[in-house]
Formats: C-alpha cells, sequence, structure tokens
DNA sequence: AGTACATTGCGTCATAATAACACATTAATG
DNA sequence: CATTAATGTGTTATTATGACGCAATGTACT
C-alpha cells in the first residue's frame, strides 16, 4: 500500500497528507478510532495521501470512507500542521530498508510532511472498525485513555478536541454521534463529555428542547433499570436550518 | 525573485503556498492589503512560499511581516484550500515564457498548489504598505469595494472574514485593529463593519464595558464636530485573561 | 452671544435566558 | 410492596438582552 503510493509518488501531492480524527459515542463515552499497522508500537490516526487529481475534502473522504465503511457523516477541516519536526526522523532508513523501499525513492517519504487534519463525528453502531484487507488493526479507543501516539498525531488529536467543544456552541452535535433514536441523558452525556464538566438536567432539557430541533418520540427506552427514558429523534429540517443560520450569535 | 524560488525549488516545499488576509481598519472602514504585480490586471492576496525548513507558521510571519513591517501581530491559520481546480491555467506556458522560466522547471508551479490561509489584525496607522524591493503595487482596499482577484482568492477572502465574524464572539477583537487610545463609537463601527449591521450605542457600551478589558482615559478626542467622545485604551493584562478563558461560553 | 444640531453619556423598563433547586413519577429490585 | 435510582415537570431569583428616553457637550451658524 504505501509502498505503491512511493513508486507511484508522482500521482500525489508530495509533502502534504491526511489525518482523520474520528469520533465516536458509546458507553457514555466519547470514542476516537485510532489505528496501528501490525509491526509498529505506537497508534496513530487514520490517514493518507491526496491524489493529484483529487479535492482535498475528496481525499479526506476516501480517508474516512475506507477505514469506517459509512458515507455522507459529518467531516470538517479544521487544522493544517506543518512545523519543520513534525515527522523527523519517522522514515528513517531502517524503517525503509524494513519496508523494502529503495533509498532515492524513500526521499519522497523522508521529507517533512505538512498534514491537514479532518474531524468526523459518526454513529458509533454504525461503524465497521474492521477494514478491507489492510495490514492494520483499527479500534475505537476512550478519548480519554488514548496512549501514545506516532509523530505530532496527540496535539492533532487535541486541537480536533477543541475544535468541536467550540463548534458545540456554533450548531447542535448530536445528530451525528447518535443513533435515529436516543434519549435526552443520553445526549446529555454527550455534551457533558465533550464538554468534560457535569451540567444540569433540568436547565439542559429545556435549552435543548428551546432549539427546537427535537421530535419527542411516542416510545420509551426499554430494558433500563429505574424509570424509562422518553425517546427523542432529531427533526432533520429544523436541524439543517439552525446549522445554517448557527446557534449562539453572541453579538 | 520567483525566479529564484523556481530556480531553488528544493529549498521550498512543493506544492504548498501560503496566503494572508491582511485586515486593517480606517475611517470607519475594514480594508484588505492587497497586492498587484506590475504586468497583471488582477489583485490578489500577499502570499509566499515555505521554506522547508521553516513552520508554516513562521513562514506566515515572514509573509506578514515583508508586506507590513510590523511584528508581533494577530496572526492565525484559518483554513487550507486544495481544490483541483484553484490554480490550475494560473502558470500557463504563456506565463513561464515572460517569466523566463524553463518549461521544465516551471512544471513545479503548473501543478496543483494547496495553500494555507491565514489571517491578521494589524494596526492601520502603524503599517507601510509600501514593500521592500519589489516589483509590485501594494494597497488598502475597502474590504466591500474588493476587485476581481486571481485564482480563488475571493473564496479565501470571504472565509478569513466569516472566521473573524465567529471569532469575535470568542474573543476580543479591537485590540489588534486599533491604535492604542481610542473611543467607544469607533470600536462599535468596528464591530458593525465586520458583523454588517448596526448594533445599538447604549446596549454596546454596557455589553462592552462588562467584559472588564477597557480603561477609560481622563482624555477626550479632539478636532471632533460635537461632542467629543472619551478615550479608552486595552487592559492587557485583563485582555490576555479574557483571551485564553474564552468569551461566550454558551454551555 | 445665542441657538440649532449632531453626537455622546447615562439611565430605565420589559422581556428573555440562565442557574439553582424542590418535588412528583416511574419501573426494576429484593 | 417498600426501596432505589433514575426521569419528568415546575418555581424562583438572578442576570443578560433589546428597545427606548433624555440630558450633556462642543461645533457651526445666524
Amino acid at each position: 500500500m504505501l509502498k505503491d503510493i512511493i513508486d507511484n509518488n508522482e500521482n500525489y501531492q508530495p509533502g502534504l497528507s491526511i489525518d482523520c480524527v474520528i469520533f465516536g459515542f458509546h458507553d457514555n463515552q466519547l470514542k476516537v478510532l485510532l489505528i496501528k499497522v501490525e509491526r509498529a508500537n505506537k497508534w496513530s490516526l487514520p490517514g493518507g495521501f491526496i491524489p493529484i487529481d483529487q479535492d482535498i475534502d475528496t481525499a479526506a473522504i476516501t480517508v474516512l470512507n475506507s477505514r469506517t465503511g459509512v458515507e455522507g457523516v459529518f467531516l470538517r477541516q479544521f487544522a493544517t500542521f506543518g512545523k519543520v519536526k513534525r515527522n523527523d526522523q519517522h522514515f528513517d532508513k531502517k524503517t525503509l530498508d524494513y519496508l523494502q523501499i529503495e533509498e532515492e525513492k524513500g526521499k519522497w517519504l523522508m521529507r517533512r510532511f505538512v498534514t491537514i487534519g479532518y474531524y468526523a463525528l459518526v454513529d458509533f453502531s454504525k461503524i465497521l472498525p474492521n477494514p478491507t484487507g489492510r495490514n492494520e488493526i483499527v479500534e475505537w479507543i476512550d478519548h480519554k485513555e488514548v496512549p501514545e501516539l506516532i509523530l505530532d498525531h496527540r496535539e492533532i488529536l487535541d486541537k480536533a478536541l477543541d475544535t468541536l467543544r467550540i463548534e458545540l456552541n456554533l450548531m447542535p452535535v448530536g445528530y451525528n454521534l447518535l443513533p435515529e433514536k436516543f434519549t435526552i441523558p443520553e445526549l446529555q452525556k454527550l455534551y457533558e463529555t465533550i464538554l468534560d464538566k457535569k451540567l444540569d438536567r433540568r436547565n439542559f432539557l429545556r435549552k435543548i428542547t428551546n432549539i427546537g430541533i427535537l421530535t419527542k418520540l411516542d416510545e420509551k427506552k426499554s430494558n433500563v433499570a429505574h424509570k424509562a427514558p422518553n425517546l427523542y429523534s432529531f427533526d432533520k429540517e429544523k436541524y439543517d436550518e439552525v446549522l445554517k443560520n448557527g446557534l449562539n450569535q453572541g453579538w
């Protein structure tokens, strides 16, 4: 795979890559999709290169799709990372040897790569984390238990989460991270997890319903201990409207 | 200049550039610093390339500094643009001929360039728009009267302004765009110009002073028709604190 | 000198949004 | 059938916001 790209590096945008921070929500926890190539000892964000005949946004969609199998989800560019040292020593001679890449061609990889960060919000339950015929492990990992990552991927992940926190004030976020039917407490847990702080149940309900994007269903969650919470769904039409106009105006 | 870069293109990050949207405020109008190389008929954003031994943020500072002469101002990356067609046909064979660039070397420029957008907020009064020994015209242009720009620079400019509008809710902005001493009405005009809407005088005063970053000076503006408005300055310490903690929390 | 005028500074009031909290309701459990 | 740990609904005090009224100020004009 990598070798293919190197052998045909004239078909790819040089010195530029894409890394995706893919968020999901499960068991009241915010998860991040991470990958590990088999021989490596560190995890990394799913990433890829940019075909010269593809828009960068399209290339990002390809990366996301190849790792999650889903289409049409929330995907957003949030920052570009280009420190000189960011991938220094990553592909050293030893690594190239291991990958059976000729030194001359390997130079393409040993230079500084600038990477464009995208973050995605996906419905955890619809994702099959096992990729199609790749030599790698793909796993959902709790965002609070992310192990050491390669290069500056930790920085990229942190920046993605910061951006998500800020955008939480500009748009309703649950639509992309929750299954079709969900309860208010679940939605609240999602917000609490992203913001990393407790919110008041009563006030949360009022504020979230006042936005006017939720539809109360005639159905209750089953198989729960204690009182069964009501199920809700998003009103897609009104949701899109709010997305367009923005949430908190401020001025 | 450009020829130098092409002749030494191995010293620069390939296929990647930087474009800066430099905002200033003057005569109650939001201005953008644009440049025009002498033979061209369209204006463009000041931009540059990225030395392989420089962080992209550093390269952006260099671009800003070479065009404005100022240092230490507000500069922020806001988006990266990478459509396949974005600079298609820009450097065609004819252009290369004109610039006396060999076709083989010119290929470096004819490929798709991805550009990283930065926007800057600078104190109009401190800028000398005449660059050091460059073959170009540099001018402040009212953001409402920006002429046709090259490539997708119009899109980049619009995106910068959108970002600025959003960030206005997250941070106090005047500090970077106004001279040290200013009046509340001036600050209000700045906000109105950026947001492109009228604000109520009385409510603006209350809201802006409640933030707690303004110091009322014992001085009034002179040489004005009608009642002389009071002068204010920013309390740098509190300003930095607010910048760090954010303005409108939302949740 | 006195008045008109545009603009600033300060204040009021009704309404909306927010934060903090009390209490009744529900369904599984032992 | 009482216990328990949740959810659903309501109340109140406080604060923020939006829409105004009116006096104060300094220049310009007669």
